[in-house]
DNA sequence: TCAATAGTTTAGAATTATTATAATGTAGAT
DNA sequence: ATCTACATTATAATAATTCTAAACTATTGA
């Protein structure tokens, strides 16, 4: 309990009001070790398990969205039909377990620096990012 | 309409029945200089255009997800909520205009070989794909 | 302290992308 | 020409997400 605080803080840094469903979703999210990689709908088990009183669908998108726009939350395509949201908003990678269907944090430091020798007129850079799928060695690949 | 005889062969070689609506699939897709990026979408509308009978949205969904299966069309994952396909099947990065939604190839060759020092146990690695997020240059980050 | 107000939450409806169903049609073999 | 397995079709169903409009609440400042 002691680090709401903390969320409050935060939250109020980015400009959010902090409201309890806010910091309530914040405990769920960051009061971890390691960061967090789901989909709205593990968000909603997660947070109807965590909760006594009823979080709406709506909040979690609505919350989910304010996050991300304000870099507390990032979001990783690997599927084209579920979001994937990621706590660790740092550039970084990802393995994608075509198994399990589970994400797993890449460092940029475990990738040798991806130079790119083609260039868009006019366009810059925003981001690089490396998606590894994997799957089980003893098995047929998709 | 020489190249018609092309696809039928095409087809049949992966096991696919060349009926009309794939030959003509085929043709909007295969047709053409570059290599071709679209969503269902995109393809329902040049089919529309292009054709003097109707094709049935699920037709669509069908033959793309055959041709997917067979290695005629590859699926891209940029943005969540649609899916991307791409007549180039082989193994190739590639650059998303964030202005334009639009997609680039990149070769193999236009980025260095990618090097990975982390390790999944028991996993192999089935595809490494680099997403380039390109934008205007004057314009305020995403 | 309390009212005003601007931003938030909510349930449910609406929308969009995709998949399932079941009847009809058609390609390829006999 | 006929049979059979596979394809196509319209439509219904489902899933993920967004919209809407009313009720609610955190913050401001009188």
């Amino acid at each position: 309990m002691s680090k709401n605080c903390n969320f409050i803080e935060k939250l109020r840094e980015v400009g959010l009001r902090p409201t309890k469903q806010r910091v309530k979703m914040c405990e769920v999210l960051y009061n971890r070790e390691k960061t967090f990689h789901f989909t709205i709908n593990d968000l909603v088990k997660l947070l109807s398990e965590k909760m006594n009183q009823k979080i709406s669908l709506a909040t979690v998108y609505n919350t989910v969205h304010a996050f991300e726009k304000k870099g507390y939350l990032k979001e990783i395509s690997i599927d084209s039909h579920k979001s994937y949201f990621d706590t660790n908003t740092s550039a970084h990678h990802h393995f994608f377990d075509e198994d399990t269907h589970e994400l797993i944090d890449c460092d940029e430091s475990d990738i040798d620096k991806i130079n790119i020798r083609k260039n868009i007129t006019g366009k810059k850079i925003n981001s690089v990012e490396v998606l590894v799928r994997v799957a089980s060695d003893n098995q047929t690949q998709k």
